[in-house]
DNA sequence: TTTTTTAACTTTGAGATTCAAAGTTAAAAT
DNA sequence: ATTTTAACTTTGAATCTCAAAGTTAAAAAA
């Protein structure tokens, strides 16, 4: 047993994991959809898409539909890899 | 998807994780075998054992083997059953 | 027998994190 | 002209984390 050194800070937090999560499944998903996925505040949510992106493990795509702004987020490749690498930690951790 | 409601906030932390995996596994494991696995210092593995202990989730055994004190901590069933349901609740959070 | 060590904390305080509330921007709809 | 919508940013209080230093009590060493 290695301590906790195999999990990532970055997924200390619900909401992270919780974003995390619908963008590894969806690609592309709206900050407003994600925002009622998870029930956040705007502040709240803008600042943990804000954590995300500041260490590329998401990205943002800022366009126009119609004539509505629609601001869409997706993992990179890099937060994809953290995050599966999390979660194989979490099963090392508990699985012995 | 429901959010991230089936996450249990007292699991946030990587410490406290690694703390469960490791009762989750061995029965009455002692509080300096703890401090090694995790690499801690005592202030913060303390800080952590009382977090737990405040919620139920660990107990605590206080003994003497030869002359020496020793103290040893287990998982509560309030303990395991909140664990197993933080765990299941990544599973649904991850797997949809 | 005074000193040091060991085990297991407790206290303190600085720094990081979290979150809601309120303010901002720019365009669209009324 | 005013309000609404989308998507933030800023602010500040509350909480959390962690290391360092101090504490206690007994055991071992000098």
């Amino acid at each position: 047993m290695e301590g906790y050194g195999l999990l990532n800070k970055a997924f200390d937090s619900r909401v992270r994991l919780g974003l995390m999560s619908i963008l590894s499944v969806n690609e592309w998903v709206s900050y407003k959809e994600i925002k009622n996925l998870l029930d956040l505040t705007d502040g709240n949510l803008a600042s943990h898409i804000q954590a995300l992106e500041k260490i590329n493990f998401i990205e943002i795509k800022k366009q126009f539909i119609g004539k509505k702004p629609l601001t869409t987020y997706r993992v990179t490749n890099i937060g994809k890899n953290a995050f599966k690498e999390h979660i194989s930690g979490l099963e090392k951790l508990i699985n012995n």
